[in-house]
DNA sequence: AACTAATAGGAAATATTCTTTCTAATTATC
DNA sequence: GATAATTAGAAAGAATATTTCCTATTAGTT
């Protein structure tokens, strides 16, 4: 599906994704049309799913990192989707999956400070007596944090 | 530090890299100029850390998505550095943060399939024996991603 | 293996966008 | 309220993206 030209191509673009494209034609030794013409394909087919600006958290104020395993309270319509909305509605929390395990959910949240997590947990998520049991760990050093995906096959 | 203007363009680079800079700054009411430099800025000041693109795992065959937490055997420069370097060169490897809690670090590990993070799990982790402990859950259903940060202050 | 069809690459022209320069306006400081 | 510093805007020039047309390569069929 992928030949080594896309491969080489999406490879450069999840480190840069606004290098020129005669830039990125030469890199992957390519000329310009046939280039660009892959970039296109890549993007209409999904495999390029967007291009992102990624931010410095600490310079906008964003210095914690948590991550929050969840259960609900119970599983009925009403919970499901009242947690649902939570989670859509929170710009606090960057990822949740349902997980494998102990808790039903892991979230990925980043806040101001310690401080700011503690009033997260308390009013927003707590309050909602939608959630049963949580653990909260912090992340106390970030050693690796990478968008990108190598491909397999 | 960052006014109306810086906030509203990191908004729009967040969920669109590649926008022109003429749209951008039609959808934050400056002229190019001004709104182009003021993107060199953030980028220059490090507010911006880098354009990336964002691909679908599936689409190249990435369907395990796990957290592991995990505990070395011990805490000595060898074992350490033995542990960094894995995962630095290890691709699957997406995100890894020391944390709060009963384990030391917590790993954020994209692979083709079960059986694949079976075997990273074997060959290429607990193998080194610089793990002690481990616990792995299976992200079963990714409910939210976001690399979309809403600025502080 | 030769023919054909389909797919992909390349050169070059055109359209669009970026980037700089210069000037005017705004904001901050004393 | 005058002055300095910072920021916005218009417009020209430079760089880049995108299309078009043509050629080459690859894949499938007989």
């Amino acid at each position: 599906m992928l030949d080594s030209y896309d491969k080489a191509i999406i490879t450069i673009l999840q480190k840069n994704a606004r290098i020129t494209n005669q830039d990125l034609a030469d890199q992957v030794s390519l000329s310009a049309a046939p280039c660009w013409r892959r970039v296109k394909r890549l993007e209409e087919t999904g495999v390029i799913q967007h291009y992102v600006a990624l931010l410095n958290p600490a310079k906008i104020a964003l210095n914690t990192l948590a991550y929050i395993e969840v259960s609900l309270t119970d599983h009925t319509e009403a919970t499901m989707s009242g947690f649902d909305e939570f989670i859509d509605s929170t710009p606090e929390v960057l990822e949740c999956y349902s997980v494998s395990g102990q808790y039903d959910y892991l979230l990925r949240v980043l806040v101001k400070d310690n401080l700011t997590l503690e009033s997260f947990l308390m009013k927003k998520l707590l309050r909602r007596n939608i959630v049963k049991a949580s653990n909260t760990f912090f992340a106390l050093n970030q050693k690796k944090y990478t968008t990108q995906l190598v491909p397999q096959d």
